[in-house]
DNA sequence: CTTGACCTGTGAGTTACTCAAAGGTTTAAG
DNA sequence: CTTAAACCTTTGAGTAACTCACAGGTCAAG
């Protein structure tokens, strides 16, 4: 099987089966034309490492995973290991949307009764800046959670 | 004020707002030894800058307010077409979100019990492959979703 | 005038892809 | 047999919003 077959049949991007073949977490042999060639181990491997990465693993550490399975060892206790983390990470990055959209909404009321403002060299855009971001206020944890 | 001066005022790591000028975002003058010299105007900007970023606005989408605001027109219009879809995008991430932490909590729930797995080449680890993420199971919504 | 602390701008790295370009392979038609 | 279309390849670069490392400049004290 080819790239684009293998591609097809798990239902993910070309793209994203060549970046794994180029940061190793694929290893598909060559054929005759010096194409990638899939074997059924290759597509299982690839059904693992989906299955991973929606389980919120990063390629690092799938790529630990199928390192210790390669070299014989279990991969559960660091499977065990890293989602603790990993589970922590997504449950802050939950917290953070859930306040965003919050404030995202309140903003978009408050704004339905405010007129546009004329530019008066004053502010620059009174919806933004008189809009409650109020993220616990000056308390140094700016810029820590929103975008990645 | 210089980069450091501001940043603690702001609360913000220097190098955001390193990152900002390096964009154009900000644009401040230079003093008699070459470094970057913020006026009251600039520190507003930031402020302004800080405040759209913590109401979900992309880093373009204050670009195009602030030239709005320099060219002398109202940025308010084009602040109010940016948010729809801004808030469309965080609620649809913020759906995800909970979707993965609920997957990953029913994982380590379903983990607890079972014993780690010997490595035997038929499977890599049974934790991963037995977890049921079913994410409406291969209906081509995958990836589409949780990292950026 | 030199030491050392502090500060600077700039290049490169991060995550997990995604896209584009330049070129090789295969199949079908003329 | 040639040529064109359709497919495949690798590789480089781009994305968002920073963050870090580094070579070097500034400045006050001794």
């Amino acid at each position: 099987m080819r790239v684009l077959e293998l591609a097809r049949r798990e239902q993910v991007n070309a793209n994203t089966i060549r970046h794994y073949v180029r940061i190793g977490l694929l290893k598909p042999g060559k054929d005759d034309s010096g194409y990638h060639h899939f074997t059924a181990a290759e597509h299982k491997r690839l059904r693992f490492i989906l299955q991973a990465r929606d389980l919120g693993f990063t390629l690092e550490d799938i790529q630990t995973m199928l390192q210790a399975a390669e070299q014989g060892e279990s991969p559960c206790p660091t499977v065990r290991q890293l989602i603790e983390p990993r589970l922590s990470e997504a449950r802050a990055r939950l917290v953070a949307m859930q306040a965003l959209v919050e404030r995202m909404e309140r903003a978009v009321e408050q704004w339905a009764e405010q007129p546009d403002c004329v530019p008066c060299g004053e502010h620059i855009c009174h919806l933004i800046e008189g809009a409650d971001v109020h993220l616990s206020e000056r308390c140094g944890s700016r810029g820590e959670s929103q975008h990645d």
